[in-house]
This record gives C-alpha cells, structure tokens and sequence, in this order.
DNA sequence: TGGGTACGGCTTACGTCGTAAACCACAACG
DNA sequence: CGTTGTGGTTTACGACGTAAGCCGTACCCA
C-alpha cells in the first residue's frame, strides 16, 4: 500500500533512506546483459559478499524475484558474471590483433589482458579464479575466442607433447591464477563498504620477528607491475627451454 | 521433553534418523580444538559450502548455539580452522627439522609441506588460500614457528634488499598458491554430497577447437607431483639468480 | 547442609538470505 | 470482446547466523 508507481505525479521521494544508491534508471526496462553488468558494478563497489538479490534488484529499482526471470539463479549469475568478465578480456583488442606472432608473444598479451581485467575488478577476480575450475580464459565457451586454438595448437604443432602442452597450460594458468590472487587481494583489501570492519586486535608477537615485522610494511605494498612482468618471462623462458627439450629428443 | 540423559541406561537411539552422522561421541566434554577438528572434518566431508553452525553442532552431538560459547561467530571459527590446517604444516617433522640448510632446501621442504597440507584438505585448502590475503605460512600468529625468522632473514643476510626479499617470498608464495588452487580443485571436484549435481549441459561449440577438444581429458587429469617439483624448482633457480646478481651489484 | 554462583548447553526469537508460487497489470492479437 | 503472453509484485517457506534468556548440574564457602 501507498508505494505503486508508473502513474504520473506524486511527491515520491519519501522512501528512500536505505544507501547511496541512485534511484536507478528504472525506466530501461531490465534485460539479463544490464542484470549480470549491474550484478558487476554491485561487486565492485560493495564487494562479494555484499551481493544480494535484494540489493541487486534494489540497485536496478525492481523487487528481487524480478530478477528469475531473467536469471535462475544467483548461482548460474556469478557465472554469467565470470562469463563477462573473461568475454571483455578477449574484447580488449590488445590481446587478439594478430593472432601470428608466435605463441610467447600471445601468452604475454594474453596474460596482460587478463592482469588488466583483474585489476579493474579486484573485488571480482576471486570469483573468476575460484570458478570453473580449470582457468575459464581457454574454455570453448568462450565465444569465437578463435586464438585459443592457435595457442594450443601452436604449443602442439612447435613439437609440444599433449602432456607437454597440457603441462605448459598449467604452468601458465597457475602462475596466473597466484600471482593475479595476491595481487588483487592487496589492491582491493577485500572489504567493502557494506561490511564492518572487524577487531584488528594482536599484533602481539611480532616482536619476537624482526625481519618479518620490518618487512611487514613492504609485504602489503603493491605488487609492481615489473614483478608480474618479471615473472612472467621467466615463465616464458621456461616454458621455452621445456619446448626445445622436446624438439631435441 | 523426553530427551534428558546422563542419567544411566535407557534406548536413547531413537533421533538419528537425520544422517549418516555417528550419534557422536557426545561424551567428551566439547571445546574449542574439538569443534575446530570436527569442522574441519566436516569440510573434508562434505565441502565447505555444507559447514554450517546448526549441521556442526548436529555432528557433535550438540545444539548450534552451545558452539558460541567457544567460538565468537562462524567467521572467527574458520579462522581457527586455517590457523590449524598452517600450524599442522609445522608439525610435520620434515618441514623444519634443522632450520640450518640454506634457504633453497628450506624453502622446498616447506614447500612440500604445505602441498601435502593441501592434498589431504582439498576442500578446505581454499579456504586457507583466500583468508588473510598474504599467505598465512609466514605469519607471526603461526606461533612458534620460527624458521620463518629462517628464511626471512636468510634471504636478508645473503644479499638480498628487503624489495627483493619481498618480491622473492612473493614469487614464492603466488607460485603455492596457484599451483595448490588448481591441483586441488581438480583433486577434490568441489562438489561435496550435500552438493546437488547442475546440469552439465552444452558441450557444444567444441567441434570449433579440436585441439582443445582433444586435450579437454588430459586437462583434467591428476597434477602430477613431478608437475609441482619441476616448477618449484625452476622458481627456486630464479631466485638464487636475482640473489646473485644482487651480490654482485 | 544449604545457598550462591558459575558453567554448559538448550530454547526461543529475530532478521536476512535464496527462491517457489501465486497473483496482477497491461499490451498484442485472434 | 476474450485470450494469451510478458514483466513485475506479493507472499511465503525453509535455512542461515546469532542475540538473549532460560535452565540443570557442579562446585564452593558459609
């Protein structure tokens, strides 16, 4: 009672008082693409576990179950949401131009890409990292990512072994999935607006550490960009030396 | 009504009927290390998504709110389940046995340490890999494990700035943390029984990528431990030569 | 012996979550 | 007109984490 719309004028303004979020444009008339982006934006800002149905439907000025039409579940819209994030990265037209330049050189855009992804969703890359399992950015769904074959079949037709490859796939998706996690989770600090912030007591012990305590102050600085790079190509190297061991043999 | 006990003898099996849960050992008098070894178990059991307070307490014979008064909330519970899972690591007598052999060895025997933690808690690992951001293995709060001091001032002593210390024991711990993530999801399938099993529909679109079709088994197959050594010990390599190369300057 | 007092666990209750089911308004179309 | 979608709301259910209060038992000191 006394909360219908969509006739003409009334005052309006009265509810409200729930957060910041804007009155939302309720008048684009909500599809599952605006659900997963809206659903993307929420992360960001508020943080994983502040997501809810709720709020999402709040967020986009409709009531939670009008959501289901569009979605199924929450569970089927953190993958749409991962599904997203991975589609922009193949988006980002550093990553695909030329899909010839040999397979180091695409590993490196590739995994850039996905560095970029992660740093702009800090918040978000924990759900991509902890999803599917096997790192999604080389799964077939992922639509008409056709340098995915040349990756694979670049590895394989360079004198790669299928376990070699597989291997080097790991190789390549773990470095990934680690350094990408800490490094997000530094960035983000993980804590959203939603949630309180919790005790912080005990910092007891650490002077029995004095390395460890100096270094304390360093261990939370950013991860530099010169690290991942580094370490990348070491990776690359390796996976390098690997390679020209099969072709040896 | 009808459910007091600890007098002497009557059936007294008459409730069960919940699962497959024993009627617990509910005579040992609960504390803190018991529900945090029963969570723990529980994890292992039935995925991490299935913990819950109500379930936990079922397990001990117990009702849900008898665990607040060991344990101030579900969050700081798993905390405690991480701090146990990492102080177990340093029970193994293998880890840490003479802190004196360089730091590379320390480094892979800690190394294999934690992997083997991982192994036997699949489903947890994750929980161990997500909490307080930087890896937990090195914390203060791990008491009395002080080869931390080792390796920190270790790497300090031969050479390295506090950067590159820093950006070592980085390198170090993405690198556990990626390798373990992934070795594990596949290890443990992530679905526990409480788990209902989702579609697993649309294996289309995999004509387009023969190749990765063609590795799609091989990619979910076992990582091998040689797979993990192989890569430790080129991460190893790599920093004895940034180690070197900064005693050289 | 008796009456605190503290502990350990139970019961009840609240607010929030995901979501099933029914309902409703309105547009398009026979 | 009635019918059938379509897109949204309302209501409701069960499960969650947990605050608050209630009790039985055990111990302690008079």
């Amino acid at each position: 009672m006394s909360k219908d719309q969509a006739d003409d004028d009334y005052p309006d303004a009265d509810l409200a008082a729930v957060g910041g979020e804007a009155p939302a444009s309720s008048r684009t008339p909500l599809s599952r693409d605006r659900i997963v982006a809206a659903a993307l934006d929420f992360i960001d800002d508020n943080g994983l576990p502040g997501l809810t149905m709720r709020r999402l439907g709040e967020q986009l000025g409709v009531e939670a179950m009008a959501l289901y039409r569009y979605v199924p579940s929450k569970e089927e819209l953190l993958d749409a949401v991962v599904d997203h994030l991975v589609g922009g990265v193949r988006a980002d037209e550093v990553v695909l131009d030329v899909p010839q330049d040999g397979w180091q050189d695409f590993l490196q855009r590739l995994a850039h890409g996905i560095r970029r992804m992660a740093l702009a969703h800090p918040k978000a890359f924990p759900l991509v990292a902890s999803r599917p399992t096997e790192a999604p950015w080389l799964r077939p769904p992922l639509r008409s990512l056709d340098v995915v074959e040349t990756f694979i079949s670049g590895l394989l037709e360079e004198g790669f072994s299928d376990e070699a490859a597989v291997a080097a796939y790991r190789a390549y998706s773990s470095f990934l999935l680690g350094h990408l996690l800490l490094e997000v989770a530094e960035h983000g600090a993980d804590v959203g607006p939603l949630d309180v912030l919790d005790d912080q007591t005990g910092e007891a012990g650490t002077a029995r550490y004095p390395s460890v305590s100096r270094l304390r102050g360093s261990l939370s600085e950013d991860h530099s960009a010169v690290e991942f790079e580094e370490a990348l190509e070491a990776l690359l190297d390796r996976l390098t030396i690997v390679r020209n061991e099969h072709i040896d043999s």
